[in-house]
DNA sequence: CAAATATACTGAACGCTGTTCAGTAAGCAA
DNA sequence: TTGCTTACTGAACAGCGTTCAGTATATTTG
């Protein structure tokens, strides 16, 4: 008997329709203009339905989330590629500010907003660790083979982590206009920043 | 005649009793809870009086914003202090991260939220100016004197503020709770970090 | 196949938000 | 005292997340 199975199916197709409706709104309108009632109306259903598939509105955001940390972990897959640690550790650099800079709504859910953090503590961890373990291994294949200045892998990935998320988060809130940097520059000079940040803790 | 005076004191005795109020909500219930009508209630005024001071919420964010970039440069004034650049840069790194965890609200409000930079563009760029000068000046002395390993200015103060800001807006957001650090142990090893980052950076 | 049950969905309602504005009351000038 | 200006109110509007009694459809049972 195939009915619970493909109630299950169900289930997740609607979950998968819900997302990909709120994705979209979140590319066309932005996330803080993206309610539970736009998302409905853009799938044709009740406000009340998304409630029958998400238990709130956080846990919708936290689910995305998990898309989107997938995304990036793809990104570093794609991109973080060479054999060498050290410029492995400039393509995570790059790959990570350009994907910022590029998903500025799908940054905003990852490390940003505070709603996804308001989802069950035991489960919260879950989201971004494979990301993490990225950059992980990476920075302990530089401490490794020497090529890098800090030894405590620790402070190595707080301080890589922080830095490139103060670029692409300080330019995401419109912060960096009081360096009175030009516009259209900024991508260049975030990329700069990090790579020359990076030259500066390596050997 | 003095009453033109007097009513232009008494307008900014109102908006100095509006932000108190809402300062006040901010520190014991959080920013997102803050609403104009809480305010409204805390001074014993009406929701529309707050209108008559601010055009918009976003007005008033910004002009606390305003104050809480004068009491970090208060805190720079005061800690940062050496005659040795840098150790001066050491004590600003120092006074930055303590001050994020010192202040999460007002932190929140001068460099995570959207709210305050979408005031006029013109008059957007005043606040942080004076604190970002502060870093500007150090990182310039250390490049004078030659302990600072990178030589451009605009990729030295774009490093150091995004390392700072970085470390303690992820941990405003939970973000670091992936890494399994234990909850007590942040603030010390923010610290740390940022020390060491200091560190790695100069000679 | 029909009746009973289970599931999916609706949409009005609740209490909240920022914001506006006609109406009122108080202070000041003539 | 009359007329005008200023300060303030609070109901109203449109939006928000969320809940839930009611309905309609789908499935299981007799």
């Amino acid at each position: 008997m195939g009915v619970p199975e493909r109630k299950e199916r169900e289930k997740m197709e609607m979950k998968e329709l819900i997302k990909s409706a709120a994705l979209k709104l979140f590319l066309e309108d932005g996330v803080p203009k993206t309610s539970i009632r736009n998302i409905a109306d853009q799938i044709e259903y009740s406000p009340g339905t998304i409630y029958l598939y998400y238990k709130d509105k956080d846990e919708l955001l936290y689910d995305m989330q998990s898309d989107a940390f997938a995304k990036l972990q793809r990104a570093f897959i794609d991109n973080v590629t060479s054999p060498i640690p050290v410029v492995r550790l400039q393509q995570l650099g790059r790959t990570y500010v350009s994907f910022g800079l590029a998903n500025p709504e799908l940054y905003d859910l990852m490390f940003i907003i505070r709603a996804p953090t308001n989802v069950d503590e035991e489960v919260h961890k879950a989201n971004g660790e494979n990301c993490l373990n990225f950059l992980n291994k990476c920075l302990s294949d530089c401490i490794d083979d020497g090529s890098l200045i800090v030894t405590d892998l620790n402070f190595a990935v707080l301080q890589v982590w922080a830095t490139a998320h103060g670029l692409v988060s300080l330019n995401l809130r419109c912060r960096l206009k009081v360096t009175g940097a030009k516009e259209e520059e900024v991508p260049a000079t975030l990329l700069a920043t990090m790579e020359s940040y990076i030259n500066s803790i390596t050997k």
